[in-house]
This record gives structure tokens, C-alpha cells and sequence, in this order.
DNA sequence: GTCTATAGTTGGATAGAC
DNA sequence: GTCTATCCAACTATAGAC
């Protein structure tokens, strides 16, 4: 029972401030327990924080699957542009996107093997879903272009693009900044390839 | 002479581990002088952190402006690209651009505003320069979009969301995603608006 | 499982000799 | 300016009573 509370109130310290920045005694605190009794769950802090950054990455993953299964259907535009705004909620709902980010771009030193350990499969488990997604909406018609890789990536990239304005512009900002890349990007992804318009 | 020294060290440090993470004691080792002697310099570990951001900052900033005069005359397309092969050296040069994006990214709590205050010109800077420079492009024709913003909006989230492969994927997925982005971006940047492909 | 008490370490910061 | 010595606060972690 107090085991979840403990992550729970780990996770929000965790993500504000850090692995290093964050304290157990303020954990502890927020629990309403003492520091000391924290040691009855976890080993230590290390322990803590790890099992915080697997369930942060499981639960994400979790989520994003969601998504797109509950907008099975639609088209494509709409679902990958619509992953925009699911994300400004996730991310402003609760602090296990913000984590994420922080591990998977700034892990703390002394864990960097076992943070990566976790990422890396869930980036490219990530890819991989999406570019097995593109290619099967392209077989019944909703997608054009024929470079799913290419796509996949170019969008995970847009993803990660925005979603540094969103950590640090904020959510106006963020908007913005979807709008005119996902214009962009998507009249680049319509078009047809082969033209060279450059002068 | 030494206080340079101080700052350098304190940069590769603040880089790696963040602003908790980093240790005066360790600085100190890396110079060669003992802890104490940090404060005939600096009044303390704020004051060091804060000059060695705004040099980073200042740093960074001029770097880019003496890329684009350097490459002043190319087409759009040439020094737009080479953009991100200047990043990566400039990545892998030096620790001030991995630091200017930790400290924008997650900067430390206490110093939040005085950070918001470093960075938030920095980039507008950066956004109006390049509106203007695209604008500046479109009239001697090497740049055919004629929405600058969107243009330029886009293009920075594609430069943040490959710089964020360049720090957790390494250079070489760096290069695969630039390589992705970039093309869609430009085709979808060179397109003439008003198609609607979509399914 | 949770507590009090405390060990042991490290952090930032200061005083004062040289 | 740099050092030794020191202070104080905060941290992780452990021992042992209940």
C-alpha cells in the first residue's frame, strides 16, 4: 500500500528535479511517512529510482498504444496529428511523460548503462510501430507516401521537436509550433516525390 | 587566468551532470586548486552556474551567426542543410551546446527565472533572425515558400528534435534522422500550398 | 512496517594564515 | 590568490525498539 504511495510521490520529485536534485526526505514528507521507512520497500534510492523509470517507460509505452488503437480507423492525418494534442494532456496530466524525457535525454551518470538499458528498446519498439502502422495504412489506401522509414522517422522527429516546446514554451507555444510543421511536414509527406523544386 | 580555468571545468561538469550533479569539490580537482579557492573568484556555486550559462549562451550564439555570414550567398537549401552537420561538430567540439540545452531544458528549480531570462532572447533571437533571413531569401529568389514564420517554426522544431537524437542516439542515428526530416521538410516547404493530396 | 536515533559522508561556504 | 582548517547543513543509509 504505502510501497505505491512511495513511487508515486518518487516519480513527481523525480521528474521535477532530477535524480540527484531529488531528496529522500522530501519523498518521505509527501508520503507523510519517515525517511527510514522508505528503506522497508526499496533498497535504496537507486532502487527506488529505477523501478520509477521502468514503470514511467511501461506506462507510456502502454498509453501511446492506446491511442492508437482507440483511433483505429481514422485517417492517418488525423491520428498522427491528433497524437500532437493527446500528448500536450499526457504531458500536463501527470509527471511520467516529463520523466521520461528528463531519463532518456539527461540520465544521471552513475545509472546511464541501466537507463539505456531500458530506453533503447522502448525508442525503437516505438519506430518500429510506427513504420509497421505506415506501411499497413498505405496497403489499404489512407497513406502515400512510400518511404515508411523515412516517414516514421521524419516524424518521430517532429514529435521530439515539439515536445522540447512543450517542456519548455509551454503549451501555446507548443501549438504553434505543431501547426506549422505538421503543415509542412504533411504536404511534404503528400507530395509527390521526384520534383525538384529547388532553385 | 585561473578563473577562466574555473569556468571551463565548471562547464564540462555542469554539462554532464546538470547543476545538482556537479560538485565544486570536483571542479576544483579538474583546475588543480582546492575547493576554497573557487570563492576568491566567484561568490558560490549560483554565481558560477549563472556566468558560466550566460557565457554558454553568448557562445553559442555568436557561433551560429558567424555560420550563417560565413556560408552568406549559398542557396537557402545549402546552408539550411549544412546546418546540421555544423551542429554536429559543434556537438562534439565542445560541451557549451549540450549544456545551453540541458539548462533550457531542465534547468535547475532555484534558478528557473534567472535561466528563463537568458534563454527566452536567445531563442527569439534565433526565430527572428531566421524569419528574416528566409525573407531576405524569398526576394532574391533562392526560397520559395512565402509563409517566413511557418517556414521558420518548422525548421527550428526540426533542428531541436534532431538535436535531441544527436545527445541520446549518437551521430550516426543523428545523421539518419536529419537525413529523413530534411527531405520531407524541403518538399514539403517547396510544394505549392493549396493541393490537398490527403486521402 | 514504521518509528527514533545516529552513523558516516558529502555538500557549500567561511575564517584566517601566508 | 591560494592554502589549511573548520563549520554547518543535508544527504543516504543502518541499527534496533515497538
Amino acid at each position: 500500500m504505502s510501497k505505491l504511495n512511495i513511487q508515486k510521490a518518487a516519480l513527481s520529485h523525480f521528474a521535477r528535479s532530477g535524480y540527484e536534485g531529488a531528496s529522500l526526505s522530501q519523498i518521505a514528507d509527501e508520503v507523510g511517512i519517515k525517511k527510514p521507512s522508505i528503506y522497508a520497500h526499496y533498497k535504496g534510492k537507486d532502487d527506488l529510482f529505477l523501478h520509477v523509470v521502468r514503470d514511467v517507460f511501461h506506462t507510456v509505452q502502454r498509453r501511446i498504444l492506446e491511442y492508437f488503437q482507440a483511433r483505429n480507423g481514422e485517417p492517418v492525418e488525423d491520428i498522427l496529428n491528433g497524437l500532437f494534442g493527446w500528448i500536450r494532456q499526457e504531458y500536463e496530466q501527470d509527471d511520467a511523460a516529463k520523466c521520461l524525457l528528463r531519463m532518456v535525454y539527461f540520465p544521471p551518470d552513475k545509472l546511464y548503462q541501466e537507463i539505456a538499458d531500458i530506453a533503447n528498446p522502448f525508442i525503437d519498439g516505438m519506430q518500429r510501430k510506427l513504420i509497421s502502422y505506415l506501411r499497413q495504412s498505405h496497403q489499404v489506401g489512407t497513406f502515400l507516401c512510400t518511404d515508411y522509414e523515412e516517414a516514421a522517422v521524419a516524424y518521430i522527429t517532429l514529435v521530439d521537436g515539439a515536445i522540447i516546446e512543450l517542456i519548455y514554451g509551454g503549451p501555446e507555444r507548443y501549438g504553434k509550433r505543431v501547426q506549422a510543421a505538421w503543415l509542412i511536414y504533411w504536404r511534404g509527406v503528400t507530395s509527390q516525390t521526384g520534383r525538384d523544386l529547388t532553385s
